[in-house]
RNA sequence: GGGGGAAUUCCAGAGCGGCCAAAUGGGGCAGACUGUAAAUCUGUUGUCACUGACUUCGGUGGUUCGAAUCCACCUUCCCCCA
C-alpha cells in the first residue's frame, strides 16, 4: 500500500501556497514545493516563494536548495525530493506537495523513472551539433529506423524531443518508447489525494496575476534579478529563463523599459497559467476547488477537509 | 490657409483589378508533453446548414464581366509648408 500524501495543484497565482500551509497546520503536515524555479536560491520574489513569515512555522522543503548556476532536471528533482517526502512520512507527518510544475509532480507521485542520458552526457551536445550541421531530417530518419513509434508521434518541428529520443536510444540501446511503456507499468509511489485550485472565470485569474506581478516589481524583482546577474549567473542559465527573470534581465541590459517588462511578465504568466491548466486537465484524479471571484480560503480549507476525509485523511 | 500621406479581419501589418475570407507576426482559444517543463512543440482563429454558401477590407456612390485593390465625394487620423 503506497503511503498517503496530498498534492495541492493549480495554475500560478491561484493560492496553492496559502492552502498548502493551512492544510499543513491542520493535518500536522510539512510542505514540499514542487516548482521548477523555486528550487533555485535567491529567487524568492519572482517565483512567489513563501517567505519565512508566510510559512508560519510550517517546515518547507525543496525551496532554495539549488545553485542558480546549476541546471536541475525532473530526474534530479525527483531524486532529491523523494527521500525528503519519505522522511516526512517516517516522522509520522503528512507530506503536502504544493506546486505548479506538472511534470515534476507526476514524476514524484507516479513511480516513473527516467530513461538514460543527461545534460552532462556528451551525447547531448553531440546530437545538438549534428542537428545544427545537417538539420533534423537525418536524425528523424535515424529515429524512424530504431523507434518508428516515437518518430511517427513526434512532430518534425519538435526537435527537442526528437533529439532526446535519439539520445536515449544511443546511450542506452533502449528506445524511449520501450522505456516509457515499461515505466508506466510501475505502480504509483504514493497514494496521492489531488486538490486543484482554479478560477471559474479566466478574467478573474488574469486580474490576480496582474496584481501579483505588480506586487513583485514593488517588492524589488528588478534588484533580485540584478543580484543574480552580479553574482555571476549566466543569463542563459535555466534559472534565469524563469518568467519575470528573463524579462527583467532585458531591462538591466537596457533593451526594454520596466513598463515593457512588466507587461511582458503579465502576458507570459497568464500564458503559463493556461499551459498549466492544460496539463492539469488531463488528470482525472484532481478534486477541483473553483474560485468565484475572490479566493476564499476558509471555504477552500473546508472543501479540502471534506475531500481529504473522503480519502481517509483526517 | 496650402501641399502630401493613411484608413484592411482582436492588434500590428502585407495585399494595390480576378488565383483574397485576405500573407506574416502578435494576441486569443484548444492540444501535446517522461532528464532545460516558468521550457519546448502543434492545431485553430469572419459567420453558417462548413470539400459549399453567405457577409467583410472607414462611409456613400461610381467605373468594370469582376474592386480590399481604380474614380468621386464625405468622415477621421498623420506629416510637411504657412
Amino acid at each position: 500500500m503506497a503511503p498517503k500524501i496530498v498534492c495541492v495543484v493549480g495554475p500560478t497565482a491561484c493560492g496553492k501556497t496559502t492552502l498548502g500551509i493551512l492544510l499543513a497546520k491542520k493535518y500536522n503536515g510539512e510542505v514540499v514545493s514542487v516548482d521548477s524555479m523555486q528550487i533555485y536560491r535567491g529567487m524568492t520574489i519572482g517565483t512567489a516563494a513563501p517567505t519565512e513569515e508566510e510559512m508560519e512555522g510550517i517546515p518547507h522543503h525543496m525551496i532554495a536548495v539549488a545553485d542558480p548556476a546549476e541546471q536541475w532536471s525532473v530526474a534530479r528533482y525527483a531524486q532529491e525530493a523523494i527521500p525528503v517526502i519519505d522522511d516526512i512520512l517516517e516522522r509520522g507527518k503528512l507530506p503536502i506537495l504544493v506546486g505548479g510544475t506538472g511534470l515534476w509532480l507526476d514524476a514524484v507521485v507516479k513511480g516513473n523513472n527516467f530513461a538514460g542520458g543527461s545534460a552532462e552526457d556528451p551525447m547531448r551536445a553531440q546530437l545538438q551539433r549534428e542537428f545544427e550541421e545537417q538539420g533534423i531530417e537525418p536524425l528523424l530518419e535515424e529515429l524512424r529506423q530504431v523507434d518508428p513509434v516515437s518518430a511517427e508521434k513526434l512532430h518534425p518541428a519538435d526537435t527537442k524531443r526528437i533529439l532526446r529520443a535519439l539520445e536515449v536510444y544511443r546511450t542506452t540501446g533502449m528506445t524511449i518508447t520501450a522505456h516509457n511503456e515499461a515505466t508506466k507499468r510501475i505502480p504509483p509511489r504514493y497514494d496521492a489525494v489531488w486538490i486543484g485550485l482554479r478560477f471559474q472565470e479566466r478574467d478573474d485569474m488574469r486580474a490576480l496575476i496582474d496584481l501579483r506581478v505588480d506586487k513583485m516589481v514593488d517588492a524589488g524583482l528588478l534588484q533580485e534579478v540584478q543580484q543574480l546577474l552580479q553574482s555571476g549567473i549566466p543569463k542563459e542559465s535555466t534559472a534565469l529563463q524563469a518568467i519575470g527573470y528573463k524579462e527583467f534581465t532585458g531591462v538591466l541590459e537596457g533593451e526594454k523599459t520596466t513598463d515593457q517588462a512588466l507587461e511582458e511578465v503579465k502576458l507570459r504568466s497568464r500564458q503559463y497559467a493556461k499551459r498549466q491548466l492544460t496539463w492539469l486537465r488531463r488528470n482525472p484524479e484532481i478534486h477541483w476547488i473553483e474560485w468565484k471571484k475572490e479566493r476564499d480560503f476558509v471555504k477552500a480549507l473546508q472543501n479540502s477537509t471534506e475531500i481529504l476525509s473522503a480519502h481517509g485523511i483526517g
